[in-house]
RNA sequence: GGAGGGGUUCCAGAGCGGUCAAAUGGGGCGGGCUGUAAACCCGUUGACUUCGGUCUUCGAAAGUUCGAAUCUUUCCCCCUCCA
């Protein structure tokens, strides 16, 4: 089997794949391209779409292209795939900034300095926004039927479930498939990888580029990774883990991998590090949370760099075992003059950001949540005076995996 | 356009004139046990509070009533069937 191919089914990547013998001989053969398709809906992007540029990255290492397409304009329509409702339609100024935001995201995990195999970065927006609709039809809609497309889960779901699917999204499939035969035809492209939830898109596209063009492509995809507990990856209740500073702190990132499930840590360290799989399969049973501080360091390392992993990994340690400080902590400024003398310890979780709900602060004193300097504060009217700070600082800890450092000046 | 069914707190889903800030389940948060894991147990889950209460919520607006998520009217949205 292909060396690529290999390595994209050790790590777990792998779920379906078109024609996969033909792939196989036609990535030995040559240097292809292969694209998978961003959408632009978030300003960011989560570990949701880690594995797939996972799988770019994969790409690059062997030599291959690839082409990161930007769904400027199918983002203007919206997938179905996996939505229950019409998602709400955004504006262009918004999804120009996405884009933005979201390619230069890519960049930071993408080797951009090969030429033979930097990044290809598009927007299908620049093809598809002058289409003309009856030629449209007529050249590529009559390769569709709608047969066909009701049998796609994605919208099956729909109809099944009794929840509406507008024309224009029906038409979603349509254009990512012709993303497809646009990106072959210009590019040259002869593979796209998505997760399997696109698996209905992407065979759309093989197709229709076999009637239009008679070329070969071929799709692959990756499997939906859940979590051990069962929840789609990605998204927790506090909010998504971004992958970006602005939207997520190293620390904060580097937290997430270090509180993944037992049970998931071995596949992780296979789909989201590069550590050769050799040396994954010797260490496996090694203890467990070395393991996961491992996981969380590649993870953010490859995200934040060496340093900002190996502070988190400080902090952490700091934060968990004990008494210290913690000088790697998370820091908040505070005005000297906003604490008077004393201020409220209400007041005082209020300004570190960490929560924004009075009642939802009283409820947390109420259960022994909240420690100052690591002793637990039980009392709501507590204030803090200036010397409880020790040099400057103090630790605030809501709860115990959110410990924070607030700094007066 | 016609007939019917619906829109309830993060989600699902009860409630159908007062005892409803709204059952129950899920999720979240916090505590306990542990290993910053899982499982399990307990608490909590609109906002503000001088902890007595106060204020804002049941698609939107207006109305009936001492009192409305619950009744009436209009409007908006969704679903199913027919055209």
């Amino acid at each position: 089997m292909n060396k690529f191919l290999k390595e994209f089914k050790d790590r777990g990547f792998f779920y379906q794949c078109t024609s996969e013998k033909e792939l196989s001989s036609i990535l030995d053969k040559e240097k292809i391209k292969g694209y998978i398709g961003f959408d632009c809906t978030a300003e960011s992007l989560h570990v949701g779409s880690l594995l797939q540029i996972m799988c770019l990255r994969l790409l690059q290492k062997n030599g291959h292209r690839p082409i990161v397409l930007l769904g400027g304009g199918t983002t203007r329509i919206g997938d179905p795939s996996g939505k229950d409702k019409t998602r709400k339609i955004l504006i262009d100024d918004e999804i120009e900034r996405n884009i933005k935001n979201i390619k230069n995201i890519l960049k930071n995990f993408l080797d951009n300095d090969d030429p033979d195999t930097k990044p290809l970065f598009v927007n299908n927006y620049s093809w598809l926004k002058d289409l003309n609709y009856i030629s449209f039809l007529r050249d590529i809609g009559k390769h569709f039927t709608i047969n066909k497309m009701l049998t796609f889960d994605s919208v099956k779901l729909r109809l099944d479930r009794e929840q509406s699917l507008s024309y224009m999204e029906f038409n979603y499939m349509i254009l990512q498939a012709y993303d497809f035969l646009e990106l072959n035809r210009k590019e040259n492209c002869v593979l796209q990888i998505g997760g399997s939830d696109q698996w209905g898109n992407i065979i759309n596209g093989v197709e229709l580029i076999k009637r239009y063009s008679n070329n070969q492509t071929f799709g692959l995809t990756t499997p939906l990774i859940t979590l051990a507990s069962g929840t789609k990856m990605g998204k927790t209740e506090n909010g998504a883990i971004w992958l970006d500073e602005k939207n997520l702190s190293a620390y904060d990132y580097w937290q997430f991998w270090r509180n993944i499930d037992d049970r998931d840590v071995i596949k992780f360290l296979k789909m989201f590090t590069e550590m050769e799989i050799d040396e994954i399969e010797q260490i496996k049973n090694k203890d467990i949370n070395d393991l996961k501080i491992l996981l969380a360091n590649k993870t953010t390392e490859m995200l934040h760099g060496k340093e900002m992993a190996k502070k988190s990994e400080e902090a952490a340690k700091e934060a968990f075992s004990g008494n210290s400080l913690g000088s790697n902590l998370p820091k908040v400024n505070i005005q000297f003059k906003k604490i008077d003398d004393k201020i409220n310890i209400i007041e005082l979780v209020l300004l570190s950001k960490l929560e924004k709900s009075k009642s939802e602060i009283r409820r947390l004193i109420k259960g022994n949540a909240i420690k100052i300097n690591d002793s637990i504060i039980s009392d709501e009217k507590f204030e803090i005076s200036k010397d409880l700070f020790k040099e400057n600082y103090l630790k605030l800890s809501l709860g115990k995996k959110r410990h924070i450092k607030i700094e007066l000046n």
